[in-house]
DNA sequence: TGCGGTTGATACCCTGCGGGTATGAATGAT
DNA sequence: ATCATTCATACCCGCAGGGTATCAACCGCA
């Protein structure tokens, strides 16, 4: 009785992102009354509602809610299962690393040097990507490990701490603030902060939520949803925006009309390297057993727990 | 073009498990020349072959046995899905708990006890199932939470140490050994050891896989499959067999004609609560933190790092 | 070396499911 | 009360997926 097809989680996923069938139709490129009728069905093999319509609002029920939330990752499972059997098809095997331009704590030449000299080491191609793409890289078998910043969406995936450095603010040098050696988050209210900036983390600094923090602020006017580096800069130098970057990323940007400072009270950006649980491949183990290696020897000499890999 | 259905990966599966068309196309209920077509539809839509086949032998390629494994963690999550979205739909929401019977620790009492009076509590439904179904329970969505023994196979599940306890081994209480007062596996060499035991340590104690171990002397003659505590005791008593059992087992089942011995050499049951990786609810987190709170709590007085859950 | 059995592939057919169009019915805003 | 919006129903159709018959290749065996 109860065996679902991806197409039946792809159809809810768009209904249940776009609460509306006309919009979830366009989406999936296909009419309307179609849609209806597999959704109808999938509540029917269940035996479950998973929307409240009425000709005016579509809701989701307590198991659309569930559903929505594991018909998710269920499809990336199996994408990631397709992505992955035709990469290990492919004649000359290479590792996909992903990452964060620049968002490797400065390590990454290190352990590309280091990796290589591993027996089972392989070429490595770079898979490049916004911050809070490379977890969902990695789970969706576009890539075989990933360099990100914690927390992230650990789901489907192990992890390895490598180093821990501080957030700094970037803001202009003619700032007032860039006066003082630091600040605190409390300086920086009505500041505006670039969306989707390399290291995003505005004031909801609160939230540890799983998915990639996102700020939220009202008042930033100005650079919505740039990614790009040097525009970020641009607009830091002419004070009309403050940003935060990992210490390693400012000492490979050092621009005069920037001043890089210390916030006390914010948490500092912890690097991590992140691979699919499970996985069983030689390289990536040789990869993380680099990263890791690379990372301690880095680290300034304090005797922690190395917490040994779970796989 | 990439869009693969389950019923594609359950063929594979089915193919890739039997190395044999014929066979396959009968398990998944169906005629052979559909199945090849559909396997070579696969092929042709990931591009990469699968399966290396004569008419006399199929073989999987590398990227068959990436698939294979893939294709396997994909549909567990896709009836995941399914199941919880059935549970959550259900009127009286209760929390289904997995684990093999007796191998609690003795805590269970306990637990269920704290567990009550949480205010996210939910009643409890025992998911009883053999050793090393517990994880797979929970992964497809039979079960919200288990207590197992480690290490097990931990793809896609989140995981909290309870408690380590000793194995003993069960031993009819006039053999000759029964006489000292601990052993070592050296000392077991030719005896027989039931399969499928509540606490199946065969052996094959050097594999540490992801799978349930599971013993395969071939010197084992009798018993073999059971999982009948009764029965397995009749079978220690008599001197057919000697099995290895979690301390807090032992002490539920005195028994003036079998003996429980220590093995010093073998290394003690760690048990376990897991939970699908990423839960947002409630309830479970409840459980978890009840069971964490209560197997500390029984512990002898050893201020260990607690190590804080991570949902 | 040639014969036969085993087993996957091919050819061809057909049914039912998934999708489309037209239209109805209910809801909520004005 | 009316009307626009939007989901459900009715009905139709094409083709994907499954079945049967058969071929062809591989391997074991004499």
């Amino acid at each position: 009785m109860n065996d679902l097809e991806t197409r039946q989680l792809r159809y809810f996923v768009a209904v249940a992102e776009e609460l509306h069938f006309g919009r979830a139709a366009e989406r999936l490129d296909m009419a309307q009354p179609p849609l209806s009728r597999a959704i109808r069905e999938l509540e029917r093999q269940l035996g479950v509602a998973l929307l409240r319509r009425t000709t005016r609002r579509v809701t989701l029920t307590p198991a659309g809610e569930v559903l929505l939330r594991d018909a998710r990752t269920a499809l990336d499972a199996v994408s990631s299962a397709g992505r992955r059997a035709q990469h290990a098809g492919e004649p000359t095997p290479r590792l996909r690393l992903a990452l964060k331009p620049d968002v490797d704590g400065g390590l990454l030449p290190r352990i590309l040097d280091a990796y290589a000299g591993e027996d089972a080491a392989l070429p490595v191609d770079l898979v490049l990507g916004r911050v809070g793409e490379q977890a969902q890289a990695v789970r969706d078998g576009r890539a075989d490990t990933a360099l990100l910043l914690s927390p992230f969406d650990d789901r489907g995936l192990d992890s390895e701490h490598l180093i821990t450095e501080p957030f700094l603010l970037a803001l202009a040098a003619a700032d007032p603030l860039a006066a003082r050696p630091s600040l605190r988050l409390a300086d920086l209210a009505g500041l505006s902060l670039p969306d989707g900036s390399p290291a995003d983390r505005g004031p909801g600094i609160g939230r540890h939520g799983r998915t990639g923090p996102r700020g939220d602020m009202a008042t930033a006017s100005t650079a919505q949803g740039t990614s790009d580096l040097p525009e970020i800069f641009q607009l830091v130098e002419l004070g009309s925006v403050v940003c935060f970057f990992p210490a390693s990323l400012t000492r490979r940007y050092p621009r005069p009309e920037i001043a890089y400072r210390p916030v006390d009270d914010l948490e500092p950006a912890a690097l991590a390297v992140a691979w699919p649980q499970g996985s069983r491949s030689a390289a990536v183990a040789a990869f993380v057993r680099t990263a890791t290696a690379v990372a301690a020897a880095t680290r300034p000499r304090s005797r922690e727990t190395p917490r040994t890999a779970t796989a």
